[in-house]
DNA sequence: TGTACATCAGTGAACGCGCGTTCACTGATGTAC
DNA sequence: TGTACATCAGTGAACGCGCGTTCACTGATGTAC
């Protein structure tokens, strides 16, 4: 029942194990240099990331990335689908971990896990989330993975739709209901628009959240002592639970 | 009684108007330096922002910049300022518009003017809500012009509750009470911690929404015919209000 | 009011740096017969 | 199994570019007497 959604998320065929010497080492060098390069953007940001850096890291000359990526850019693209594999898959570990029946318990791993992942890994999280880098554009393989943690959250409200565990609302709004097209053609027929919202609610939140925490706009607004960031996450996701009317 | 919140957000004293041709000449071509550089930034943005190509527009020797600029970076702060300034003065010119006691409509005319300055600035919204530039540490004069929506938006739910205008909370959370201190601390007493949590939720939503629909996130999600983007915005605000209680 | 000096805006050359990308090349690894 | 050829990884030099910042300087504007 679920079809639509759990489409959108099925793993790509795992790429067939390297045979030769020289496929192997190609494997290998590609993933050093995308370690150098998460490395480097873990401390100097995605605008400063710089090939040259990257190849004096790795010992090699910088024409020699030109073997394993066609430009800088097509890097930044590599770089940017795995952060959102990584937080992808760190969500959906964390949400695994719960019994399928606890919608609400559910709910929150999924947000705490982004949250915590963003928190370990800040200029990843600024990378996708963050302004985008003026001149690049995103091509269509990175729709993909953008998509996993938005998938998360809708399958639970879905879930919790189609199971009749969501109050009935009553005022529904057309306009709105036309603006959310896009996102139900993916879901199954029987969501409720204004429950669509409410999801998309959480979802804009929790980002919002978690930006503002990690850009430093939370400075003299919400504590910074042991706990206080926790607690007053905590305190949002609860709310999201009863915004979505999960039980 | 809202002196607290008030006085976070006064005028800074008028700085007498220049007299001499020198002073005069001085304060034009700063603002021509800043105008020059606000329109790079919005072609551009910010990391690639340059004072040697601004210089350029302005047919002066790169150099000359430094006269009126200690460094790059003091002149990024004078962006940051002036754009914090620019958004909270178009948030407050429409919220003066409405009625003092239509509390609702205030808090839409906030929301819907972030919204719009976002949308007309985009490069701007970016340097003070986007990713912070690496390297990059955000001064003390910041810190006012960046309060002054976040007062806004307070200012309304503060009003509310002291009016009576906001349902009673129940279920007061301690954990999340303490976090809450340092923004409380200058708010007036009686005002709930639980609303207090609501509305930075508000807070945080509005510019989630806002960043995401930005910066592309809602891409095969909110539809992009004209008005979906504001129908679903309209309900987002609309849930807003009711999460805050606003009568 | 006029003169002598101080202040300031703006110049243009230079320093020292880093960047992405191309190109002809060498030498090793893989493949077809 | 061994040989001939094709494929590929990696080199190092070079191209062409832009950047922030400094510095000694010229000439105009302001100020004190």
């Amino acid at each position: 029942m679920l079809s639509l959604i759990s489409s959108v998320c099925d793993d790509q065929p795992v790429t067939s194990v390297p045979r030769t010497a020289r496929e192997r080492a190609r494997a290998e060098i590609t993933a050093e240099i995308l370690k150098a390069a998460r490395d480097h953007l873990a401390t100097d940001g995605a605008p400063a990331l710089s090939l040259r850096a990257i190849a004096r890291d790795l010992g090699m000359a910088s024409s020699a990335l030109y073997r394993y990526f066609s430009s800088r850019d097509e890097l930044l693209t590599r770089l940017i689908i795995d952060a959102y594999d990584s937080l992808g898959a760190a969500a959906e570990a964390s949400e695994a971990t719960i019994g399928p029946n606890d919608l609400a318990a559910r709910l929150a791993a999924v947000c705490e896990s982004v949250r915590a992942w963003a928190l370990a890994h800040p200029n990843q999280y600024a990378l996708i989330y963050g302004s985008p880098v003026p001149g690049y554009v995103a091509p269509a393989d990175t729709v993909r993975p953008a998509s996993r943690v938005t998938v998360l959250l809708l399958r639970i409200v879905v879930e919790a739709a189609l199971a009749g565990r969501t109050p009935d609302e009553d005022n529904e709004d057309p306009g709105s209901a036309a603006a959310l097209a896009p996102i139900r053609s993916h879901l199954p027929a029987g969501v409720p628009a204004p429950l669509v919202q409410r999801a998309l609610m959480v979802w804009t939140n929790l980002f919002g959240v978690v930006s503002f925490e990690l850009y430093g706009q939370f400075h003299n607004v919400v504590g910074e002592q042991p706990g206080d960031r926790e607690a007053f996450f905590a305190d949002c996701v609860r709310r999201w639970t009863e915004l979505v009317g999960i039980t």
